[in-house]
DNA sequence: GTCCAGCGCGTAACCGTTTTCATTGGCCCA
DNA sequence: TGGGCCAATGAAAACGGTTACGCGCTGGAC
């Protein structure tokens, strides 16, 4: 099934192959009957140029590839999605590669790198190592959620100030005084950054600072088990009142937890997530949590990957979007029913 | 930023890039201090072969495309998941595009399946026509939740026997004998097979079928609408004591419609949706749906992929994969708290 | 009438591989 | 010692485009 060829064109049309590429791809000036011969000529045979001939001879794929661990959950989903969206306004293929913890991730994303044009890694998908190579061959990449390595560009969502104005409503409103930290500022700098501001803001009101995370994978079963816990409070001090959730993976689980513990959410028990999945809107009561814009932050990467690759050098760029806290009931809030919000 | 090529690799090993070649994919013998030098020069200067020119030679992309409405939604995550691994496992690239309803899908569309050497095309994103062109110019492709073009390879996920399967437990378990479908039969085949299984259900129990589907686009804020129109019985009848919803989004906003007609979900009214989208094991009481098995549909699509482009001919292949009632509160059955179902 | 500019177009080089076909040289056997 | 065979390798022809370069022709300036 040998497809139509460039050369098939130009004999019909009875003109040679550079005319029928530059009528084409309208790159010089071609006289008016010859354009029409040969534009029909095209239409006849349903020509259309093949990609690895024109992408050979360009030196380019007119493609980007975007690494991430995996794709439930709606948040890469989003990611991905504004990314997509921003490559093929600009006449991109989108390559996605999602390295579900596999062991022959490096392989593949080698692989992929050399697909592509540019690449866009999520989160902790990558050794540092083969993100350096591919960084210093002169590879276009932007990180995502995941901190620079070496001088490369790099976007995520600011975590810290908005976990201390979330742990300040907490404190300043509702008047806990108790908060658990559940989840593990080890495993990802977004947890980490999380956790500083969570501690900042007890710190600014001269309380005295919780005395360390509860561990918790960001995951609904390890969630329950952090919460149950935290609330049983096997040592002799008096159970927290509040639970500041690294993500709402996490505050799904605490949810069977206090409602076996027979704490009410949202009255005896405040609960905060992170992430805003679309489940949290529905939960009873409704999950108070962070937005993050992640569909901006696949459009910036994409455009940030676009400026290396058309501009060239400069120097690397590090953007942090705002994120944004949504109240609703688990914390304590006036009921807004969740029906009510607009939708997504 | 020119790379490495096969020439650079000859020369430091002072080999033909013929023998080059040879070593680099093992495609014929080689004596083994030859194979040395040339693999210590690949080592040395990273020598990755350029997809592009490999592509050219070889007369294949090594890549699969995958065409879906958007990403928005865990529906089309997951088989895309799906597809991804199984293309990934055998070392095939994947490109994805999303139509979002965009004017020029079909131009994209035709773009992508330049890139790549098959497709995969979700749902109604892509004209007939343009299906057609492609398959008559012998382009693999599958489709998925789509009725078959001409003679295309296609596959889907059950309805009709499943949604005869949930109609019947409304009425025989549950008692129920006026039943509104919400939905819309007409934009999608998917629809009007469970409009058709809800219908036989009814017949088969000698019933008076229902008059018609509310018509309701598959979206919360439709379902809504619907809803309320269908309880709030404008006509002298009496309102249904269940809703039989397309899908799960639709489901979404009968719940807020029945708190604000003071109908209690799985008490005097009865929902069903049909996707069992992770939120709907979280709503008050738990949503009564039907799982699709949607990375099993993505999988399928890849190896029927794969299956043509190696395998080549061969009558069109169609496969339906069963789907699976999940029953739950919203239904009336005995509650099970949505905290104790295993983890997805 | 001559000269020169510029337009339209074709020739051919090039992009980086794979693969066919031919060549070389060594070895075995008669 | 010569012939045949085989293994290892290189030269060169694809694969399907883009584009630098240059040529022929036309038309205006002088």
């Amino acid at each position: 099934m040998r497809g139509t060829t460039i050369r098939d064109v130009a004999r019909r049309a009875g003109v040679s192959i550079a005319t029928v590429s530059r009528v084409q791809r309208g790159s010089a000036p071609v006289a008016d009957d010859t354009r029409d011969r040969v534009a029909a000529a095209i239409e006849a045979l349903r020509y259309v140029p093949n990609r690895l001939g024109r992408g050979l001879a360009e030196r380019r794929h007119r493609a980007m590839g975007i690494v991430f661990p995996d794709l439930s959950g709606p948040y890469f989903s989003e990611v991905i999605g504004g990314f997509e969206t921003a490559a093929t306004d600009d006449d991109h293929g989108v390559m996605v590669l999602s390295t579900h913890g596999r062991e022959a991730a490096a392989d593949r994303v080698r692989d992929l790198a050399s697909r592509v044009d540019g690449l866009l890694i999520l989160g902790r998908t990558v050794p540092d190592e083969v993100i350096r190579d591919l960084h210093e061959a002169g590879r276009p990449i932007v990180l995502l959620a995941r901190p620079p390595v070496g001088d490369t560009d790099a976007v995520r969502a600011e975590n810290r100030a908005t976990a201390a104005r979330l742990a300040l409503h907490l404190i300043d409103v509702h008047g806990h005084r108790r908060i658990a930290f559940l989840g593990d500022p080890d495993s990802s700098p977004d947890g980490a950054e999380r956790w500083d501001g969570f501690v900042a803001a007890h710190r600014s009101r001269g309380l005295a600072g919780p005395d360390g995370p509860i561990r918790s994978l960001y995951r609904q079963a390890e969630g329950y088990a952090a919460a149950r816990l935290a609330l049983m409070a096997v040592d002799a001090r008096e159970p927290p009142t509040a639970l500041f959730c690294g993500n709402d993976e996490i505050a799904l689980g605490t949810y069977r937890a206090a409602t076996e513990l027979h704490r009410r959410v949202g009255h005896d028990l405040a609960i905060t997530g992170w992430d805003d999945i679309p489940t949290a809107r529905y939960l009873a009561p409704a999950l108070t949590t962070v937005r993050q814009p992640m569909r901006e932050l696949g459009l910036w990467a994409a455009r940030a990957l676009f400026a290396r690759i058309h501009g060239g050098g400069g120097p690397p760029r590090h953007e942090v979007l705002p994120t944004q806290v949504v109240l609703r009931a688990s914390c304590g809030c006036a009921t807004t029913p969740m029906q009510e919000e607009p939708e997504r």
